[in-house]
RNA sequence: GGGUAGUUAGCGAAGUGGCCAAACGCAUCUGACUGUAAAUCAGACGACUCCGUCUUCGGGGGUUCGAAUCCCUCACUGCCCA
């Protein structure tokens, strides 16, 4: 569905710079060339990047100019948002690799024959020591410390390195490179992203947008972070995906209706207040329809009714094999099914009461499991499930 | 260049010769409750052939019956002075 530029300019944006009338002006008038940068690291893209990929394609549909850029030249600083760590240096077959993978993630949400793939490697690399000193008079250092995660390091006594400084200049000149109209990015991103409206003003007089979108926070109501574990996956199998925004806190939910749907906002609203279960199956819906299908959605819903809310067992469930026809229940979790990372794991489930085969309890790690070529069905904690057989 | 403080498990952070596989918080896992919500309660949380053994406290090397804790050395970082 194509929005109006209007709902593309309001819904599930943060901000837009300097002002979205006139950019909503311009795009009517032309068509515009924008662009999102992203890192060529290994990302395993969840709901979060979603939510730029998403604000990408929807320009995409309205027939701009779409660029994602690949920043194989910045990433050789690593954008200092977040982490302090030093970026290891990636090869350029790392590179691809990574892009191959995080495109088959991505694909779920862009479009790709509607969109330019670019590298800002090609112009960084390319810099002379006389383009850099040139490039850093363009601000001074007071400029560059303002950033608020600079602060903060300075706050905590944590380190900040030189050429962490310059991350935002060269962020900046892809926009001098490519002559944007706009940029997209989180909103952790608008510094970065105003140094190259600053920049493409210095270096050739134009004028250039900038649209933060929200950061979502995960599951518990927290930053979606890998470290939290509170992150929904884009490649999520639909029943996961579907649980774990079931399992999502009552109070992110308005944020994910206006991100992730079109629905009515009032209405997402009331439901969510009069019948809380209710708005989250319906939105949990929505997500798994978009990012898989709508059988999916279906299914991954009886699913979810069987598993949680009635407490039966799920109809498919992975099958294993065991080739014997007795083997340690450790063995069994470990080994076998995978369910568990080491036999302490196991063992610490197990003596905790959280494995049953075929409803019956196994409360002994020592215990030896007989095994026929009849199915049994295994249960490991809440969620896992598998049939096993000898 | 001088001074000083630091580097501990996934993260944060205690511990300064044996009672340390290492307090506590977060994350994670299990059980109870439930809307796989929140809140709460109970427990676990290095590995293994698990009532015992083995490998961990920035790297390397020493001292000692015994070291995360003392010494030497290397690497990295914060702060102050210049």
């Amino acid at each position: 569905m194509t929005l109006s530029v209007d709902q593309v300019l309001t819904r599930g944006v943060a901000e837009v710079l300097p002002k979205k009338e006139t950019l909503a002006k311009l795009m009517s008038e032309r068509k515009i060339r924008l662009y999102l940068g992203i890192d060529p690291t290994g990302a395993h893209l969840t709901l979060g990047h979603a939510v730029q990929l998403r604000k990408l394609q929807q320009f995409a549909d309205l027939g701009h100019e779409v660029i994602l850029l690949i920043g194989n030249g910045t990433v050789r600083i690593g954008d200092p948002t977040g982490k302090d760590s030093t970026r290891p240096m990636l090869t350029d077959e790392e590179i691809k690799a990574n892009f191959e993978d995080w495109k088959r993630q991505a694909e779920k949400v862009l479009d790709f024959s509607t969109i330019e793939i670019k590298y800002n490697g090609d112009w960084l690399d390319a810099l002379t020591y006389a383009d850099m000193v040139k490039l850093m008079a363009n601000v001074t250092v007071q400029q560059l410390m303002e950033r608020d995660m600079f602060q903060d390091r300075l706050k905590a006594g944590k380190p900040i390195h030189g050429h962490e400084i310059m991350y935002p200049l060269l962020q900046g000149y892809d926009s001098v490179a490519m002559e944007v109209d706009l940029e997209l990015g989180g909103t952790d991103q608008t510094f970065n992203m105003l140094m190259g409206r600053t920049l493409l003003r210095q270096y050739k007089q134009k004028e250039k947008w900038v649209i933060a979108n929200p950061i979502i926070n995960g599951t518990d109501g927290r930053k979606m972070s890998k470290s939290y574990g509170n992150y929904i996956a884009l490649d999520e199998a639909p029943n996961e995906m579907f649980g774990k925004i079931m399992s999502m806190k009552d109070a992110e939910m308005l944020t994910y209706f206006e991100i992730f749907t079109t629905e009515d906002l009032a209405d997402a609203a009331a439901l969510i207040k009069s019948s809380p279960r209710d708005a989250k199956v319906k939105l949990a819906k929505h997500i798994v329809t978009w990012l898989h299908s709508a059988a999916d959605a279906e299914s991954a819903y009886q699913d979810f009714v069987t598993k949680f809310v009635k407490h039966e067992v799920p109809t498919d469930m992975p099958a294993f094999s065991v080739g014997g026809s007795s083997i340690g229940i450790l063995d069994l979790i470990t080994k076998t099914c995978g369910f568990a990372a080491s036999n302490g794991e196991a063992r610490r489930i197990v003596e905790q009461g959280g494995v049953s085969l075929d409803g019956e309890k196994i409360e002994d790690p020592k215990a030896e499991v007989v095994l026929s070529s009849e199915s049994q069905v295994l249960k490991v904690g809440k969620r896992k499930f598998a049939s096993v057989t000898s």
